[in-house]
RNA sequence: GUGGCUGUAGCUCAAUUGGUUAGAGCACCGGACUGUGGCUCCGGGGGUUGCGGGUUCAAUUCCCGUCAGCCACCCCA
């Protein structure tokens, strides 16, 4: 057995190599229609603008060597830091907000299960200066329609949004102190994939105070239902304030068209720490893959990492749990056929005629093979026939004298005789 | 990093309680049907059974290690 691929790593043979570029190409059209321009930036980044961001431990996940120059470096895992990086350096020149999206290859050195390997495709939509609630819904609204435009509808995918800044405010308001949310936080990302005792016992590990922790208990019961929220916290000035935000947030995607694609649910938190503000996940409704998408604001990130104040928001969207999603509910389109026309011969001395006529179709951009060594005309209608070639241009040889050829339609086998010149001056 | 399951041709699989030159279909290459493909028929290439040890007269089969894949955990893109 050969050796394959690096554990993680993939080969792209064109069949895939077609599967990927169809899903690039549709997320390249989707940032189009809302403006967003594209840029990239280097695979390799030095280790240090990771560490800055999410701090030493973050180093055991990626992909790190020393280069020659003794440099500290690493294979980007994701492409937010190096998008800080590059606004900072030039945000005072730049008109806000700022609308961009990347497809990088991203890069990270962790044991690979289904829907997460050491490298995938992501694509990446940030909006930055802009800290209105307008910008959230536009970013989601970009997600959603990818989702759309890949045939998926919102009988499939569900969008599950919250707000950090309302999870910190209720939960502050039931007695959760500032040190104890980390914890609480990590126990409510998970109340989707454990059972209710799990989470409340390591809500009763993160929270002293038992009063609170009958609070964190009463919100998880509303997680999912935005008025009972409200109800349950309507004497709190601070937590309505959030929730009137949040009711804007949910109006504006309605008027974007994305609004029955969204749910509320106030257990998404999302592992990054640098969110800030509102946060979402695009799951498929089945419960069956991993997050197809996840993002959110990050309102500081800009000046930790380049020293400069701007509010932004963004999400990544992986190729490889999109593409099983597709492949699963059978929405990956046939790849493209590559040939259109075969020239062929009856005669084995005409290969150089087989060529010339090859040439002139290639000159009107058609896609042209023919046998590179001398075949039966048999042989040579079997290999175009099982080549997936749509026409064959059959040179006989005393018609070719004359100046004709015959275009024969491999699919029904009809043939009709033409004169060369015409036949080329058609296309 | 931890645990479970799996590992025979490019793919899907087979090989009686461990038994002699490890088989088939598909795919690929070629031939026939006397120079127009798909159908049919015939032939060919391709495996040190993931790799390395061990037990045995004998290992694809049993045991150990290792590597890889899948699944879960950790963590998250």
């Amino acid at each position: 057995m050969s050796q394959g691929a690096l554990p993680g790593f993939r080969d792209f043979y064109p069949e895939q190599l077609a599967t990927r570029n169809y899903i690039i190409s549709v997320w390249r059209d989707v940032a189009r229609r809302y403006g967003f321009l594209e840029y990239d930036g280097p695979p390799l980044e030095p280790l240090e603008l990771y560490k800055k961001k999410s701090g030493d431990e973050i180093v055991g996940q990626l992909y790190t060597f020393t280069d020659k120059g003794e440099r500290e470096v690493a294979l980007r895992p994701e492409m937010t830091p190096t998008l800080a990086r590059m606004v900072a350096a030039k945000a005072n020149a730049m008109r806000k907000p700022i609308r961009w999206f990347s497809v990088p290859q991203l890069f990270r050195y962790e044991r690979q299960q289904k829907g997460r390997l050491r490298e995938h495709f992501q694509l990446n939509v940030d909006i930055i200066g802009e800290a209105s609630v307008a910008a959230d819904a536009e970013l989601l609204a970009v997600a959603i329609d990818v989702m759309r435009a890949v045939g998926l509808t919102s009988r499939d995918v569900r969008a599950r949004v919250s707000d950090r800044r309302l999870l910190t405010a209720v939960l502050s308001e039931v007695g959760v102190r500032k040190a104890e949310m980390p914890d609480v936080f990590a126990a409510i990302d998970k109340t989707g994939r454990e059972p209710r005792d799990v989470t409340l016992g390591k809500v009763e590990k993160a929270v002293s105070n038992a009063e609170a922790r009958r609070g964190v208990a009463r919100i998880l019961n509303v997680a999912t239902d935005l008025n009972a929220l409200a109800a349950e916290f309507r004497n709190s000035p601070k937590v309505m304030e959030e929730i009137t935000h949040m009711r804007e947030y949910l109006n504006f995607l309605d008027a974007l068209g994305v609004g029955d694609w969204v749910d509320f649910d106030l257990s998404i938190v999302r592992g990054l720490a640098y969110y800030t503000g509102k946060v979402f996940e695009l799951f498929d409704a089945q419960g069956e893959f991993r997050a197809i998408c996840g993002g959110g604001r990050y309102d500081d990130l800009l000046s930790t990492i380049g020293g400069v104040d701007l509010p932004a928001l963004g999400f990544g969207m992986g190729d490889v749990v999109l593409t099983e999603l597709l492949r699963s509910r059978n929405l990956l389109p046939a790849p493209e056929l590559g040939t259109e026309y075969w020239v062929a011969a009856d005669d084995e001395s005409m290969l150089p005629d087989v060529m010339t006529v090859a040439g002139r179709l290639r000159a009107k951009s058609r896609s042209v093979e023919y046998a590179l060594k001398s075949q039966t005309l048999a042989r040579q209608l079997k290999t175009a026939s099982s080549a997936g070639v749509r026409n064959v241009v059959l040179l006989r040889r005393d018609d070719y004298a004359n100046g004709h050829v015959t275009v024969k339609t491999l699919a029904d086998g009809s043939e009709r005789r033409v004169a060369l010149d015409a036949f080329l001056n058609s296309l």
